[in-house]
DNA sequence: AATATATTGAAAACACTTTATTTATAAAGT
DNA sequence: ACTTTATAAATAAAGTGTTTTCAATATATT
């Protein structure tokens, strides 16, 4: 993301926050930093090991708060990949993707397809739905891995 | 799903079985069963408790074995749908579906759109994928709790 | 019948996540 | 500044859902 993306984040999570009465702490400054420097999907361990390593002694149950926040805030979601592994991802201030996943090699590919979305809502209107969030997980085999025979 | 469809499907079980020298015990033939007779995503306590009233000690573990064998054998997929839990349906012999849920009553409706599936292909082709299965879940409101003031 | 193989239920182990408790920190009041 | 009060933190413990272990049992093969 750029700085600018993450500087409008912040401040909209400051505002969050305080809407809330809750305090900004060292804490959730570092989580939110290295999960909105981190430009892809992160699992839990990961982002404690990051946070772990500027800020020695936080704990992996801020972790997880802190990621509850910001999903509460929307400025996260949570994706799944069929791994039973948990992963979040920035959605504020990017534009929506989905992803196709190489169940071989596990390259994720995200990617955006408007005419997709556009007929997400069409469906959506169709059963007179109101949509909220969507998720697409396409599985299947990339070119490389098929050419080395795997499937 | 109509008992035709069922009895290809169970045929397909006991040869996938056979194929992989298991045996098609009788708390397998239940579990399959009962599974086939449900005609929508169901989550392992719903199947065990159905299960255990035909025989009443079939243990949990059996049933998370038995779903493990059908998802190998091709013919249950898990589905999540973002709280928490894992649901199996019946994929062999029923044209693939998507979801739409509402996030307020939870009411999943289960829906086939042929355009759709076209242009997943689509997608996945323009990256070189070859497509082996997909996930997509929208979520949103649904009409009804939308005229109760609920989102 | 004897032997080998597969399957079971129950319990233990496991991984991920949430909650409870105590301690630390920050804000508000004096 | 100092005390009071409230909030958040780390750590540890508990809670989920799922998988594995294990001894006992059932089924198939010789």
């Amino acid at each position: 993301m750029q700085e600018k993306d993450i500087e409008k984040n912040r401040e909209y999570f400051k505002t969050f926050l305080a809407t809330q009465k809750l305090r900004l702490t060292n804490q959730r400054q570092v989580i939110f930093d290295e999960f909105m420097k981190y430009d892809s999907h992160i699992d839990i361990d990961k982002l404690y090991a990051i946070t772990k390593e500027i800020d020695s002694n936080i704990g992996l149950a801020t972790i997880y708060r802190t990621i509850k926040l910001l999903i509460e805030a929307g400025i996260v979601r949570e994706v799944r990949f069929g791994d039973g592994r948990s992963y979040y991802e920035v959605i504020m201030g990017k534009i929506h993707h989905d992803h196709l996943i190489c169940v071989v090699c596990g390259k994720n590919i995200e990617f955006n397809d408007p005419d997709l979305e556009a007929m997400q809502e069409q469906i959506a209107a169709k059963y007179k739905f109101k949509l909220t969030n969507h998720y697409m997980n396409l599985f299947g085999v990339c070119e490389k891995c098929r050419s080395l025979g795997m499937g």
